[in-house]
Parts: C-alpha cells; sequence; structure tokens
DNA sequence: TATTATCCGTTTGGTAGCAAACGAAATCGG
DNA sequence: CCGATTTCGTTTGCTACCAAACGGATAATA
C-alpha cells in the first residue's frame, strides 16, 4: 500500500485497524464501503459549492433537471425513480424547481391521478448552460484516475450498485 | 427504474449516451462519478433498513458511535471532522444521541467553550452489539468483488477523495 | 487592564430525504 | 353497473444536513 497519494487517509485507516486489531473484522469490505461514501459525500459538497449553488441548484434538483433534460417530459414516478429518489422527495424536489421557473407540472388528462413534469424554457437554457460545467467538474474530480482506471472504478461500483439494489 | 431492473444498468448509461451524443462530454468521468453517488446512496439505504434501523440508529447516528468506540472521548469539533459532518449538524447528531442514551455531553473544565462527546454504557454495548452485524453487511455488498478488487476499488477512491477534498 | 479579535458549540432557516398515512381516481369482480 | 381494491401524487412527521448568524469564553494587543 503506498503512502503516495494520500499519506493521511492512509494513516487514519491504519490507526483504526489498530484500535479494532484483534477482532475478527473484514478490513478489505470495510475500507471499500466507507470509501465509497466518503468519496461521495467530497463529491456531492464539492459540485454544490463549486457549480451548483451558482444555479441555485441542490444536487437532487440539478439530478431531476437533468433527467428531464435527457428523457424529456416524465411521469411522477418514473422521475423518481430515475433519479433515485423516493415520491415524496420527488414531490418536495419538483415544488422547489417549480418555484424557482425551471419546471412545470401537467395534469395527464386521461388519468387524473397523474401528473407530469418538463422543463420550462428558463429550466433548458439553464441545464444547457450548466451539464457541460458539471462535466467539466466531473472530470476534475477522478483527474488522478487513467481513462482505464476510470472504467474500472464505473464497473466496480456498478456491482456494489446492483448488488446493494437487490431486495 | 434501476431498482427493478438491475442488469439494465449498462443500458441505461448507454441510452444516455445516445442522447448526448452529440456533445463533447466526458463520459468516462461521467459514469465514474455518478456511479460513486449511487452507490453511495445505495449502500447507505440498504444499511439503514438492513441493520440499522433495528438499533434506532441513522447512518451518522451510526458513524458517530462507532468513531467514538475507535477514538473515544472527542471534543465536538473533532468529532464533527471525524465524521465527516459540519460541526452544527453534528450538534443535532449528539443530540439525538444523547436523547437515546448512547452517548453524554461533558463540559471541558478548563475551557468552558468546549465540550466533550462520549459513549454511554447502553453505548458501548450498542456498538459492540452492532459492528460486527454492521461489518457483514459490508462483506456482502461487495461480495462480488474479489479482494483484490476491493483493495483496487478503495485505492481508486482514496484518490478521488483526496482530490474531491482539495479546496 | 481594557479592548478587540478570535474561537467555541449552538441555534436558525432553509432544503433534502424517508416511511407511512391520506384522499382522489381508476380498475376489478360480481 | 357498484362496492372493494389498487394505484396515483401529496401530505405529514420525523431526522439529517449545511451555511451563516449568534453569544459566551478565551486570547491577543494596546
Amino acid at each position: 500500500m503506498q503512502n503516495r497519494t494520500n499519506p493521511r487517509l492512509l494513516d487514519a485507516e491504519r490507526l483504526i485497524q489498530e484500535r479494532l486489531g484483534d477482532r475478527r473484522l473484514d478490513f478489505d469490505s470495510m475500507l471499500a464501503v466507507s470509501n465509497i461514501y466518503r468519496a461521495a459525500t467530497a463529491v456531492r459538497r464539492r459540485a454544490e459549492r463549486a457549480v451548483l449553488s451558482e444555479f441555485g441548484l441542490s444536487w437532487g434538483g440539478f439530478t431531476t433537471l437533468w433527467v428531464l433534460w435527457v428523457w424529456g417530459e416524465m411521469q411522477t414516478a418514473d422521475l423518481a425513480d430515475e433519479c433515485d429518489l423516493s415520491k415524496g422527495t420527488l414531490t418536495g424536489v419538483v415544488k422547489t424547481l417549480e418555484r424557482r421557473g425551471f419546471v412545470e407540472r401537467r395534469q395527464v388528462e386521461s388519468d387524473r391521478r397523474r401528473v407530469t413534469v418538463t422543463l420550462t424554457d428558463a429550466g433548458l437554457d439553464t441545464i444547457e448552460r450548466l451539464f457541460p460545467r458539471f462535466n467539466l467538474y466531473e472530470g476534475e474530480m477522478v483527474s488522478e484516475l487513467s481513462q482505464a482506471e476510470k472504467q474500472e472504478l464505473a464497473e466496480l461500483l456498478r456491482r456494489v450498485i446492483v448488488t446493494a439494489g437487490e431486495q
């Protein structure tokens, strides 16, 4: 294990191992899982500060705009699914986006229980300007990884997502 | 959608590439970053449902107990730092843990601005029973990865954490 | 020593997030 | 048809989370 990349992080990990040393624990799994969570937090926090705050968007709000941009008008349930949010949470996020003028709700005529959400012109304009910036930021976040390593990382995480997603 | 159709994660990714096809975007970085976030959400959600709910703990509450277990009594600021939470958030988390009887606050005599937090007997008992269970769960989450792959995943993420953590 | 500045943890005000309860609308069975 | 069930999105009640403001305590400086 080379200390080259981040001496501090590894030292902390080593200290933890010392503290828990005698117990029969699965350290490889522990470090993999906890680093997933730490990386996600760091990445999200930095995105919100460095890019999204300028547009008045949270991570969830951005995700929602992005999904609507890619997929077009969607029903609430599908949107929640695609954004990986509960439907209750999505109601709140859409409400915020609506207040900011980024999206609109529309009742479906054939089934009045259903509601679709769609980008407004302002929302479209925002995501079209924002996403290239966001994508640059994504590149920065993984700039220490080679292209092959990025793909390897994505693939390893894909397997975790599948496992964790199973009931 | 990918909750129910896990095997199609790659299909969804491919569809997105088609939709965004013409733009000059960095897809490798995009997939790496978005999978970090998706994996973290999945892992956290499953932990809370499968393990933590039984002990009346959120992810943040668990992390805090765990840190106190490993490091012993700590001052609030250090605890927040180690748990990767803002100090304001930590105040709330500790308040909840206090209400549940897992931790205690103590004022530092030599500097009355400061407060330390420590596990109660009940808190110690809880984390001692909980952590082995949690570690088993961690193993399940990455059970599709070989030991070398777990280490590789942890190392790749470590580099992302460092990059994202820099100001 | 008396101000001023800095450093603590907490509070505040806002968004986000979930599960579960809810009411309205559609569908199913008879 | 009509009552019961299912299926929608929303609401409710709770915890979590952040940034910024706050007020008390300590440190620095004059």
